[in-house]
DNA sequence: ACTTGATCTAAAGTGAACTTTAGGTTGTAG
DNA sequence: CTACAACCTAAAGTTCACTTTAGATCAAGT
């Protein structure tokens, strides 16, 4: 229980290199972290989670600065829950978002595939005429 | 029909700066665009749409390089469809992963408020103690 | 005590992705 | 015919997010 852990040890488990765990500390996105008395950092399982979600934020392209903000409202406590929830869930809007634009590029591929055997047969070009005839998604029926 | 668009009109549509387009044809990642009599881009609805992508695809993490690798697969035609299907798909994953790590952080984040006043009241600390009480997301009765 | 490996700080260096600058061409409106 | 906005290239500059370097301290094993 409690456990604590070395910054070697964070840096295993969350794939960030230790250089850059003390970078994101020096630009205050680690702002919960402690230090014995030699002045070495110790984490705990808390901070170890926190370093996920910054890890989360950062590859869905939130910048440092915008971490930071958060951070900072998280060190304010509780009472900025409400504005943190906000933050994340624009976040994971964004993100839905962007899935679904994946998702229909996904789909517009897979009609080109079901496609190409036909269009090479009849030689005509999957072009904007051709998804026009597609509003149902179907293959119209060979003639 | 086959509308045809200037690289400011297409700026505007996509969001991307004048300066950036031009960039990524030189990072060739817009393999599409032709050119009028005086040397001028002429892009079409389905540039537009290819943009939209790369776009898609950049704001969640992709590189350019890997890009340029989506962009010469695309190139090269039909035949490499699987190949992209792959890679889109590996993409949507990826950031669908990332908005299941949001949700729980969020919905902890919703925990955490819902638990606020009761542990204010009784003067303790949102824990790991805490949260381990919380295996299945319900407040305890109240004592 | 001595070596070795992990940690520390401060500061300089790097790579990717733009962004700006400089100087020139084009095309439409007055 | 001239102004002016929109376009062009090539090249230098900037920003962000690390990453590396240099030099020091600490902790465990022999």
């Amino acid at each position: 229980m409690n456990e604590e852990f070395t910054i070697g040890q964070v840096a295993e488990k969350t794939g960030l290199p230790i250089h850059t765990i003390r970078y994101y500390e020096k630009e205050g996105i680690l702002p919960f972290i402690k230090r014995n008395e030699s002045g070495r950092r110790i984490f705990e399982y808390e901070d170890i989670q926190w370093i996920n979600l910054l890890n989360c934020l950062r590859d869905t392209g939130m910048p440092i600065a915008q971490l930071k903000d958060y951070a900072d409202l998280t060190l304010q406590g509780d009472p900025t829950g409400e504005k943190r929830l906000e933050i994340l869930k624009k976040q994971k809007e964004k993100i839905e978002e962007q899935v679904n634009i994946l998702k229909s590029h996904i789909e517009l591929l897979n009609l080109k595939m079901e496609w190409y055997p036909r269009l090479k047969k009849e030689n005509i070009q999957f072009d904007h005429a051709v998804k026009a005839w597609l509003k149902d998604g179907k293959l119209p029926p060979e003639q």
